[in-house]
DNA sequence: GTTCTTGCAAAAGCTTTGCAGGAAG
DNA sequence: CTTCCTGCAAAGCTTTTGCAAGAAC
């Protein structure tokens, strides 16, 4: 069993080297330069598998330099999202959140206890449809979280009404 | 004609001071005390008819009381929301933008050209019914915009391909 | 060698907070 | 007279920018 997680640790470890790799490979081919901080904030955004503020990536790229400036990790996630690598979400009042383009979701963020919902695209494909029958809107519903209330804080808040 | 336009103001006029009032009625029975800022930021997030975000507010305030500060603007939004007789919205990545919760509403935002499309909720129900029942979720469509592109926008991107 | 990146420092934009004086009730 | 609000100043948080030194190609 040790055996068989070690493997897959292995394997985990190949695919991000992999993605790593490919997402280089892209920079190089754009005429842009393969740096550390580069390196590694990348990484950490195929690692992270999910949403991380530039405060966090920041912090888990400390933990292999040190060095890195906050600014360098906003101008790469700002170079990385103009090469469509990643996207930015705004999931509440704080700061943006990251994630690879690859990871292609909506967001239900509830306002009472914070949770994140993740959705497939489809679930908004009707209000697509319709924003662009009757308004010619094309809409990207990824940018911004969508506000409610999960299921247990609804529950807790129709049982004490206001 | 100037008079019916008179008329028309004095009207208008009629209804922006019975819902002044209407509001300070709120604020009195809840305990709260109605002050000269609290009185004007009313009153301009009623005439305002739409968003304003706080420092535009705090301008048109000024046009009648210079010395508001921008920190009771925003104390004061504050409790108006929490009485829920405004809610905010955030349309970009700027400043949240304030109106009074009796103009409820979706918000489609081009993030080309950054035009605002107001749409009624109906747009949304579809949405909200399939997050409810496939993941329990009360959706609440109108504290983010949704970004997109518009119809013209859409047109000039696709007849310039990348 | 040239051009792109980085780290640092500083600032910008939006919003919040502590405090002491002043107004509302 | 008590409690709530206000203005001011300062700070907080997120993000951006100018610049000179350094790294990539």
């Amino acid at each position: 069993m040790l055996a068989a997680v070690r493997a897959q640790a292995t394997d985990e470890q190949g695919r991000v080297d992999e993605t790593v790799e490919r997402i280089v490979e892209l920079l190089r081919s754009m005429g842009h330069r393969v740096t550390t901080p580069r390196r590694f904030l990348i990484r950490c955004l195929i690692e992270a598998g999910g949403h991380r503020t530039a405060v966090e990536l920041a912090a888990e790229v400390h933990g292999r330099a040190p060095d890195v400036h906050i600014s360098t990790i906003y101008r790469n996630l700002e170079e990385l999202e103009r090469l469509g690598v990643i996207e930015h979400v705004h999931l509440g009042h704080g700061a943006a959140t990251y994630h690879l383009a690859s990871e292609h979701h909506g967001h239900l963020v509830c306002s009472d206890c914070g949770v994140i919902v993740e959705v497939p695209d489809e679930l908004f494909r009707s209000l697509e449809r319709s924003a662009r029958a009757k308004y010619g809107f094309a809409i990207d519903a990824h940018h911004f979280a969508t506000l409610g209330r999960c299921e247990s804080c609804e529950r807790a808040a129709s049982s004490t009404p206001a």
